[in-house]
DNA sequence: GCCCCCCTGTGACCGCCGTCACTGCCCTGA
DNA sequence: TCAGGGCAGTGACGGCGGTCACAGGGGGGC
C-alpha cells in the first residue's frame, strides 16, 4: 500500500480546530516515521524535545524501576500525541515509548510545535485539556495507591476498562481479555495478584470468561467492593 | 493594615510575562478572599471552576480516602496559583485546597481565565509548564510507589525536601523540622514508619537534630540507599 | 506556672501480597 | 504432528509495614 495516504495529520485530536491549510502546512514539517511492534520510539532521560503524533497504530507509555519492574502509564491510540511534556519544559523526556503494534508517527520539531500552540488558541485548549487529563488520571492513581490494597486497584482496574459499557441488565464487557501483566503492570502489582482475584471474581459470580471477552455480571457489585476497600 | 496593599497580582508566577496593564486590569475581575489557617478553600467533587492564586500565605493540596487517610500533593506558596484543572476542563474540582497559614487568595472566573491564556501565548506557555511540573512529580511519586518501599520513599522525600541546599561537604539542612504526619502524607505511609526511619537514620550517623532543623550529614550515602532500594 | 494538646518514639502483632516454584493450556510455526 | 514459547493458575513462605497501645516531651495559652 502506498505511504501518501497515511501522510496526514487529519485525524489528530490535537489538531481537530485548526483550519485544514494550517494542518497541511504543519505536514510539511513533520518527518514521517514507522515503527515495528515492540520497537522503542522515546528512551527516558533523552534530550530530544520532538513531538510525536500517532497516525497509525497504538503505542504504550511505560517505565522501569531498576530491579526491572515494568509501570505502565497510558496506551495511546490513533489520533493521539505524546511527547509534548520535553517540548514544553525543555526537560529530558520523563518516560518510554514503545510500539505496541506496527505504528506510523508523524514527528514535528519542538519549535513548530511551540508555535503552533501560541498562534492557534484552540491547539494551546485542547493540549491543556489533554495535560489536564493526564493530571487527573495521575492524581486517580496515586490516591489508588496510597489507599487501596493490590486486590481493590485491580477491581478498580477492571471498572475502568469497561469504561462506559454497562449495559442495562448490570453486565459489561471487556474485550479483546487484557492480558495479566498488563493489568498488573497498570495497577502496580504482580501478574499473579491479577490471576488471583480474577479467580476469585470468577469463584463469586462476579465475571466470567467468554469468547475471547471478559464479561463482567455484576458491574455494581464490583463497584461496592471497590469502595468498601478491605471489603473481601 | 489596609487590605489594598495585598490586592495586587504582581507577585503571581503564571502572569509574570504579562504587561502590567494587563495584570492591572485583570486585578479588576478578581474577587479577593482571606482564608485563615486550617480553613477549606477547595472542596473535591465540588462544582465550582474559578482559579485561585495565592496573593499572601500558603496552601495545600490534599485528599481524604474513604478511611480516612490523608494524601496530600502539593504545597503551593505565596505566587502560586490552584483550580486551574477545573477552569480548563470543566470536570469537578479534583482535590480538597486547604489554607495552611491565614491566606489571601485572588479568584479569578473561568471565563476571564480561559480568556486571559487564549489571548496572551506567554500566559499560556506559563500554565503549560505548570502543568507539565505538575506531571512529572506526578510521574515521579507513581514510580516511588510502586517501587520503592515505605522507608525508602521517606529517604527520597527527605532528599526532595533538601532540595537543592546540598553543600561542599556534602550535608545539607532542611528547615524547619518538617512535622512526621506531613512527611507521612506526601509518601504515603505513617507517621510511625517515618518516625521509624528518622531514628534509623540518626543512629546510623546520617542525619542529626540540630536547633530546629533536620541536618542531613550524608547526602550521597542516603541517596545510594534510595537506589539500591531493599539497600537497608 | 500549670495544664493540655500535639508531636514524637518504640514495642508487639499479624495480615497482605510479593516472590518462588511448578503445572498445564493454547497457539503458532516448522 | 510435534515442539516451543507465552500466558494462566495456584500453593507455600516470609517479610514489610500498617495498626494498636502507650510513654514521654515541649511549647503555647490562660
Amino acid at each position: 500500500m502506498p505511504d501518501s495516504g497515511e501522510r496526514t495529520l487529519a485525524g489528530i485530536g490535537l489538531f481537530a480546530s485548526l483550519p485544514q491549510e494550517d494542518r497541511q502546512a504543519l505536514e510539511q514539517r513533520c518527518h514521517w516515521r514507522k515503527f515495528a511492534a515492540n520497537e522503542q520510539i522515546i528512551d527516558r532521560q533523552s534530550e530530544t524535545r520532538e513531538v510525536f503524533f500517532v497516525v497509525r497504530g497504538k503505542v504504550r507509555v511505560v517505565d522501569y524501576s531498576l530491579s526491572g519492574r515494568e509501570v505502565s502509564f497510558d496506551d495511546i491510540a490513533q489520533g493521539g500525541s505524546f511527547g509534548e511534556l520535553a517540548a514544553i519544559d525543555k526537560q529530558p523526556r520523563s518516560a518510554n515509548v514503545v510500539a505496541l503494534t506496527d505504528t506510523t508517527v508523524a514527528v514535528l520539531p519542538p519549535s513548530v510545535f511551540t508555535r503552533v500552540v501560541t498562534e492557534h488558541p484552540a491547539a494551546a485548549l485542547a493540549l491543556m485539556q489533554r495535560l489536564a487529563q493526564i493530571i487527573r488520571a495521575a492524581t486517580e492513581r496515586i490516591m489508588d495507591l496510597s489507599t487501596l490494597g493490590a486486590h481493590n486497584r485491580v477491581h478498580a482496574e477492571l471498572l475502568r476498562q469497561a469504561g462506559d459499557s454497562t449495559r442495562e441488565d448490570g453486565t459489561a464487557v471487556i474485550q479483546p481479555i487484557p492480558i495479566h501483566a498488563d493489568i498488573a503492570s497498570r495497577v502496580s502489582t504482580t501478574r499473579e495478584t491479577v490471576a488471583r482475584v480474577l479467580s476469585d471474581l470468577a469463584r463469586d459470580g462476579i465475571v466470567k470468561r467468554e469468547s475471547g471477552a471478559l464479561v463482567i455480571l455484576d458491574v455494581d457489585r464490583l463497584r461496592t467492593m471497590v469502595e468498601q476497600f478491605k471489603g473481601q
